[in-house]
This record gives structure tokens, sequence and C-alpha cells, in this order.
DNA sequence: CATGAATGAGTCTTCATTCAT
DNA sequence: AATGAATGAAGACTCATTCAT
């Protein structure tokens, strides 16, 4: 055991003191003198466990658009049929996803400018699928009559926008119940897709985090 | 009469560089050497017309929020008696003001964390007044019974969030008409509220994709 | 006047500083730390004046080789009808110069390492051009057999080495005289590639630096 | 027999992976892990071997200037009666250790900056010698009128001088064979101290370019 | 007004070295 | 012996800011 830092093995500690202080004060505004205090260690030594400090923001940022993704590709699995049922568990996720991890999805969104042009193409490409994924459910349910879609990319965009700034303001301690919040903006979204009016289905099914 | 910037006072060039690059880069991403660069001058010649590169920063968004506020007052004070018009013309304004002045809407959204304490206060209660003006216009409508409000705190933060989310995308000369942006927003908004689902308001013209 | 560095320009200031401490304990063992503190400014002063470390080096390497060469060049003109007296002038240039600038001469010789690839491609490249006009004259003292040459390159080298060597020990006031440094040289030289027994000629006209 | 390193004890496989990188680029240029990196180990294994950078220094340089020494004393006692072939067996052997051990000899000449004030003046102190030796075969050559001395010392320089170039290009799959090499130089330094233009000993066979 | 130069604080990063395991 | 991790000192470079000219 080298070094006990409370149980956390501090790659861990670094990534988490990363997220915290990026998500506070931004990238750029960041210095690794700062991460490094939080994790209880000195600047130098930060390097026997990253590559730099862009490599520290590509790895978060990386992480959590696959989480994202995978979240969201794990549930429309589950509802392949039933495409209310998936733009139903789809914003449920969504939302659910962005306030429980707020702090990295919101670095996700605002640190791309940050990233070395490569890894911020890889970040763009998931990102851009995840918005598809979304924008096939909203065209499927048009196709299907089953909903009243005004501009299914501008559709898209606003449930995105839903999400990033749910992302900017969540604690979870906060004022609001997250199953209130989540609650509220799948009628919101439900409503604005125009899918029956939201009514008599039942809830999807809450996948923890 | 000494104009070196074609036509352009240096002050002026300043702001619009600084909007630029802020948008761009970011605030702390961008040096005041590549302002001074893009208006042309040197940048200890900066500090013959600013102070400081953050009261550079505050200007800009303090101003960005005045002419915010300005607008949706104008917009509210020509429709106190009919709140559906209201809420329809809050939207409009809404995003066709995100989308005209996108560069600095975003900057005032996202570099709040780089400002002085104080100014932040400054900014931050002015974009509370904001929001605050926006609810005023959906808990009226409630009150009426005009609309089928879910929860009109998170209503007003999916307006905001649809806002700036267009601020973060959208470019005058790009693929989409701005009028055409601002009917589909507005319509998505309205059924989002609940108006028209019931109300007297005529639909809005739902212009397909 | 700004800033009366007893009335020598700062950049001027800054290469001679560079050239001293490159020249006593290296390239890589000089910080720009020290460089400033010769001169009498700070460090981050130094870059109002230089881009960066290497193009410190880059521009002491260059132009002391760019010197070299055009040194040997003008020798050569002197003496194109005469082999002997050019390959006589020709040393007394070349250990002349070797002892005169002794400094940067050494940096020349041993910091190639040190060099980014591309500046160093072009030092080799005139190195290789005044290696070629020393061959030259040896050449053609074979071709006309006023002289016994053993390995045109080898004897070359050899002059070579014998410049490098005087800049690594030379200094103004140690205890030779230049003028009998640079005549034994001379007559060692003419001896090693065979010519006459190097009595009797006439002194190279000594180009005062 | 734990031996990783193909049959290679790791003290010497430090000490060679030393030698390389000091050589290629400098020893204030080389990072012990790079050091490490090329014995297949990582840094703070070094530490097991080695007590210190600058002592894996010493010790090469302490390590060459004896074999050289050592090297030119056992040939000097060979020809103690006949001055000629001694100067000829003791340029023979100077060419050939600096073509044959270059790399080492290369360090030895120009890492001495590098060296911790006590140790410089060890090595300098058998620099010293080594050229004392050499000198002191001018003399006695100059003494019994064998040779056409101009300047004991700048002769024994110019020795020495070559040999240090040799070792700056020398590479054993090189274009010149090593024969040549030793047997150009030997004529060419014999020339230049005035050997063989009266004196006994038959000339070397001047082998043409 | 614009400029060139200076400054000091701060940034990321590298490195030799140490040491518990 | 080898390793992973820590450390402190140092390095090159950037930047906002100031000020004499």
């Amino acid at each position: 055991m080298p070094r006990p830092t409370n149980g956390v093995r501090t790659p861990d500690a670094i990534r988490e003191a990363a997220i915290e202080l990026f998500y506070e004060h931004g990238y750029e505004a960041t210095s690794l003198r700062e991460v490094a205090a939080k994790v209880g260690i000195r600047v130098g030594s930060l390097y026997n466990h990253i590559s730099g400090k862009d490599e520290l923001l590509s790895s978060i940022m990386l992480g959590i658009m696959d989480d994202l993704l995978a979240a969201l590709r794990g549930v429309l699995r589950e509802h392949k049929n039933d495409p209310v049922a998936a733009l139903r568990a789809c914003v449920d996720t969504h939302i659910r996803f962005h306030a429980q991890r707020a702090r990295e999805v919101f670095i996700g969104n605002s640190e791309l400018r940050a990233l070395p042009a490569k890894e911020r193409r890889r970040v763009v490409a998931k990102r851009d699928q995840y918005e598809k994924l979304i924008r096939g459910v909203i065209e499927t349910l048009a196709d299907q009559g089953a909903a009243e879609v005004v501009d299914a990319r501008l559709q898209t965009y606003a449930i995105v926008a839903m999400g990033t700034h749910v992302s900017s303001w969540y604690k979870p301690r906060g004022g609001m119940s997250l199953e209130l919040i989540v609650e509220a903006y799948t009628e919101m979204i439900l409503r604005q897709v125009g899918v029956g009016s939201g009514a008599g289905a039942e809830p999807a099914a809450a996948t923890g985090a």
C-alpha cells in the first residue's frame, strides 16, 4: 500500500480533483498545482500518473462521452419495439445522467475548445453519435405518425440543451429531487415532440447510475 | 482625422476583437497580445483604451445582459394584456437575440467564472432578472388557465437552455434561416408550456424540417 | 535611449552574454536566467529580443559560420592565381579567425547536436562548404604538382582540426602571441601538405578582424 | 543465474548505454530516464548500480583516460631507444585508439565542463600527462636533430587535435579503413614534425587518396 | 495615442534523487 | 536487484501590466 490517501488510489484522486476543479473554474483557469494540492501531493508527482494536462482533460472528456453513449445505447436496446417508450426512456436517461454526472458532462460540453485537435475530433464524433441516436428516435416517431415533429434536428437540439443546462446547475443535495426533475423534463419533451398527451404511459424504468 | 482601422474607432475594434476571441477560444485562453494583434496594435497600446483584461470582459458581459434585458422588457411592455402573445413574443425575441448576438451571449453564459466576484454578482443579478421576467409570463398563463404548466421554474430553464444552445451553434450564414429557427423554437416552447392545446391563441405556423 | 546598459544595445548584450556562457558551460548547461543575469535584466525581458533559447543558439551558429565562410572566400579571391599563396593565406585566415573569434567558433563546432534539425542542416551545409573550399586549394596544389598530397580529405580534416583545437584554448591575453601561433601552424600545414619547404615565400597578408 | 539483458551484466549495460547517449546527445542533454530505458530498466533501479549521474560520467571519463595513457605508455616502453620509431608508434596508437574508442574519447574531450571540480582536475591531470608524453617524444627528436621542430607545444597540440577530430567522425563501418586512416595521419604528422626530411627513418608508405 | 522594453508572477514540464515494498 | 511513487529544484516560456519616450 503506497501512501494511503485515505483509501483512494492516487490516479482516481487526481481524476476526481481535476473534475471538481475543471468544473468549478474551467480547464484553462485550473493549474496543475491546484490539482496536486487537492490530491495532497506535489505538482511533479502528478506526472507519475498522467502524461500532461491535456491528456487529463481528454481522458475525462472521452470517458464521460463513452459512458453517456453506453447509457443511451443500453436504454434504446431495451425499447426497440416501442418508440414512445423509447423516447420516454431516452429522455429519462438523458436528464438523469446529466444530473448525476453533472460535473463531467458539463466539462464535456464546455471544454471542447481546450482539447488538442485530434482528441477534439474524437469527442465531437461521439457527441454527434449521441445526437444521432436521439434524433433517430424522434424520426421513427414521426414516421409512424406517433408524433407531430416540428423539426427533428432542432428538437434533438432542444433535448440536448436541456440536459446541458441541467448539468450546469444540478447539485445532488439541492432543493429539487432528481425524480421530480426527470419527470418534469420528460413530460415537457413529450409535449414538445407532440407525442400523445404524454398521459397514461408507464414511467420509464429508472436506470440507476 | 486619423482613423487607422478603416473607419472603425479603436475602442470598438478592441471590443469586437475581444468578443471574437473570447467566443472562439474562451477568456482564459485568449491573451491580450492576440486581441491587440487582431486590432493591429501592440499590447501596451490597449491600455490607452481599456483598464485591464477583466474590465474588458466585464463590459462585454454587462453590456450584453443589459441589451438582452432591454429587449425582453420592450417586448413585454407591448403585450401587457395578452399573455399568450406575450409568451410568443418573448420566445421570439429570446431566440432571435441569442442567434443574432450569439457570440456575446455565449460569452455571457460561459465566462461567469472568469469574472471578479463583484462583477459576477452584477451579471448574475441581471440574468436572474431576465429569468424572472420569463417565469412571470409563464406563471401568468398558468394563473389564467391558458397553459398547462408542469413546473414554472424548470420550464423557464428550458427556454433559457434553448437560447443558450442556439448561441453555441448559430452562424449568420449557416444552413438554417433565422426565421425558420425562431418559428420552430416558438412552436416547441408553446407546446412545452401547454399553450394552444386548448387556449385561444392561434397555433404557430409549424414549419416542417 | 531606453535603459542605458552602459551604451550597449540590449540585443547585442544578450548575444554577447550567450556566447560567453555557451562557450563556458555549454548550451544545455546554460540557463536563460544566467544569460539574463549577465545582461542585467530579468528572464522574461529576454523574450522582447529573442524568440527562444534555440533561436539564440541558431543565430550565433549561423552567424559565425557565415563570417567564417566570408573570410575564407575573401582570401581565396585574392589569390586565385597562386595556389601556394592561397594555401598559405587560407591557413593564416583559418587559424587567425579561430583564435580571434574562438568562443563563437567553438560553439559552432560543439553545439551542433543542440540545434533543431532544420537549423542543424543549414549549419552543416555551411561547414561542408567551408571544408570544400579548403580541400579545393589542396587538390589544386596536388594537380599542379606543387604539393605531395597524402589524402586530400584527411588533410583538410587535419587543418580543420587544428583550428577547432585552437578555438578551444586560445585566450587573447594568453601566453602565446597570435602571430607566433599563426606562423607556426602555417608552417606545420605547409609541411604536412608537402608544399616546397615552406621557406622563402612571403607571409600571407594578415587580414585583421 | 538471472541475466536479463542477453548475457550482459547490468552495470556494463548501463555504462554502454550512457556512453552511447552521452556521445550522441551530450551529457547534459541525456537524462537518466533515457539511460534506464536503453538498458531496459526504470530510473530508480539505476541507483542499485551507480551512485549518481556525475559519478557515471566521471567513471567513463577517468576510465578512458586511464586506458589511453596506458596504451601510450605501453608503446613508448617498447621504443625507448629509437625516437623516430617512438613517434611513429605513438601516432599510430594515438589515432587508432581515437578511432576504435571514439565515443568514449569524444566524451572525454567534450564533457570536461560537466564534471564536478574535483574529478575534472583528475581528468585534466591525466590529459596533461598524456600530452607531456607526446611532447617528450617530440623534444627528444628535436634534441637529437632528428626532426625540425617548429614549436613543440603547438605540434603536440596538432597531434592531439587530429585524434580528437577523428573521434568525432570515425565510425567502425564507415567508408574508410582504419589502417588507411592511421597510415595517412602518421605520414602527415611525421611531415609536420619534420622527420624524414633528412632523418634516418624510412618514409611512411604514402597511401594516396 | 502608439510603442518598445521591462517586470514579476505564474504555467507546464522535466529531472536527479530517495525510499518503502 | 527492481519498481512505483514521491519530492524539490529548476527550466523555458507566457502573460498582464506599467511606463518612459
